[in-house]
DNA sequence: CACTATTTGCGACTCGATTGCACATGCAAC
DNA sequence: GTTGCATGTGCAATCGAGTCGCAAATAGTG
């Protein structure tokens, strides 16, 4: 079992402190959900799960979710599937450091869950066209997680 | 000027006819679009340049690029747009040689064209956590093509 | 406690993409 | 050629993630 989230509720306020902005019971129950996550998760899957202890709108999940990219906190990866999915940052390139952001991230093609790898090679010296100057990376994997390999 | 879409029904028409399935004039013309584009062009790119030459159905345009995709003859990209993007495979991934798809879009900032880059290194040794499988690779970059940094 | 800027909730809306179904068409058999 | 039928296409309706405008609620300040 993995609760987390009422665990992870005084580490969000204290995030949330932490920029300056006001603490709101929505964004608290928005970074404790995703605090309590191991992995990406998308728009709806953060509204079920804060909706399990206190109803809240869909649209202020987006807002929610918006201001914690905008502030640092966490990022956003495009599925396959067109649906945003939402994770924290590593700790390092959490806050103002302005860090290029580079990382990949890992989707099983079973269970569907993504994941994100924080220790890629940093230097992926690919031959650009001439002229072309890269600014961000994106690597995106697909295969199978260990548990689904597992099961298979 | 890159008219080319006429110039491109002949092989249009050839490699439709190398997959066994029926020749039918939107499938003609829509990848005798892609074969005139040197970027990732959207649904919509597709059905106003198909347009331009005869009426063609918005459904139509969404069927006929899944198909092709099946067919192994092109790929979708997703955008940050969530929209999607759709390109020739390269000649030898083209067909039903099945070989792990992978290279790289670079996405620019500026004018919002996608490239595909199909020179990328082949070997990205990144450590998966254990049990982990990789069959898919996708990497994408942004930054400012070779036009828009020219103009700046 | 009162005040004000910031957030939230709600409804309506956008728009890319999908589905169901009747009609049209490519292709092959006769 | 003409016929037959599976395959494709066009149209209309629908879906669903995400966005916008605005009034009501609320956090932080004096």
């Amino acid at each position: 079992m993995k609760p987390a989230y009422l665990a992870r509720i005084p580490d969000a306020e204290a995030a949330i402190r932490a920029t300056g902005d006001r603490l709101t019971q929505p964004r608290v129950a928005v970074l404790a959900t995703l605090l309590a996550s191991d992995h990406a998760i998308s728009h709806l899957d953060v509204t079920d799960a804060v909706a399990k202890h206190h109803p809240i709108d869909r649209v202020t999940v987006y807002r929610v979710l918006e201001w914690l990219v905008t502030m640092g906190i966490a990022h956003r990866i495009a599925g396959d599937d067109r649906v945003w999915r939402f994770m924290l940052n590593p700790p390092k390139i959490t806050g103002k450091t302005k860090v290029y952001h580079q990382h990949a991230h890992f989707t099983c093609n079973d269970c569907g869950q993504t994941f994100c790898l924080d220790d890629v090679p940093p230097k992926l010296d690919l031959k650009l066209p001439p002229g072309f100057k890269t600014v961000d990376i994106d690597l995106k994997l697909r295969g199978q997680c260990a548990h689904c390999a597992d099961g298979a």
